[in-house]
DNA sequence: GCCTAAACCTTTAAGCTTGAAATATACTGA
DNA sequence: TCAGTATATTTCAAGCTTAAAGGTTTAGGC
């Protein structure tokens, strides 16, 4: 009498995970629009920008468009944008990937991987205040129960 | 010799919280997503008019475009063309403040509540399945701990 | 070899987002 | 009154984002 379907309606527990999707969602913007304030003012720059450098930063021998997009949970489209962007500047390279006349591959040039250094210093001041309510213990608790919802994901 | 700056750097605990921020704009993300997705396909909508919407059904008694991007925590600009779209939609009604003729208030259609009410309901189902991973205690604790970000923030 | 499917990437249209400038209205204090 | 300031909103330019469509190139049968 009480639930006829097997998953088309909200579970008994679907009040809480509500409230914690609106928290986790107030919580993210709060920060994410403290880091794009800040880049925007030290660095002239934006956090999709920075996520695109950060992901090459980490990949010294570059990444093809899609393996970016991949990262980055982005659409292919959308870091086509970015990265002519960031060639414009002077922060990233493209290369035909030998083999492959489809593909390109990009990566951070010289004068990228000095900017990024800097930025990526003050990007990680600039969380450490962001959060700085929560002690290191907390994050952790955090942080690994948030993954659950990456790898535990239903459906 | 350790820490010559009082708070120009990152602290100690630093890279645990960098740590959470990076899982905490993943896990934002993938449910994002997964919510967009939903809302394309199933009601045509997305997600800022889901929220204005979301907003308005609070607030029966309408609410003005200055009130709206403040609870919403979005520019003004913004709420204009999400609002614009909503009214040609037939979801949203502009009504004149008076004794105030710079502002709009802005409330729900008729159309607009049993749109809304659908939508809410497949919402909260989403979320409880895609937070399914948690239990209600699980979430509880961590709307709790996220809820310092936003109450203890610094600066 | 040839042909179809797949992979890689860009382009496009539509919409979202911001910060700043522009408009219009309201208020406040000589 | 009237000037100056504050408030409410829109407009604008730039950039981000997606989904879908388009163009190339590659890979796999046959």
């Amino acid at each position: 009498m009480s639930a006829p379907n097997p998953r088309p309606d909200a579970g008994p527990d679907s009040k809480a995970r509500l409230r914690l999707w609106l928290k986790l969602l107030k919580a993210t913007r709060t920060v994410e629009s403290g880091l794009r304030e800040n880049l925007r003012t030290e660095f002239a720059s934006t956090l999709p920008r920075f996520d695109v450098m950060s992901a090459l930063a980490r990949n010294a021998g570059g990444l093809k468009m899609s393996e970016l997009s991949g990262l980055l949970k982005v659409s292919n489209g959308n870091v086509t944008g970015i990265i002519e962007r960031l060639v414009e500047d002077g922060h990233v390279l493209r290369e035909p990937v030998p083999g492959d006349r489809r593909a390109n591959r990009v990566r951070l040039t010289r004068k990228g991987e000095e900017e990024f250094t800097r930025q990526a210093a003050r990007h990680e001041a600039w969380v450490d205040d962001l959060l700085g309510a929560l002690d290191a213990d907390e994050a952790r608790t955090i942080t690994a129960t948030l993954d659950r919802i990456l790898t535990e994901g239903k459906s």
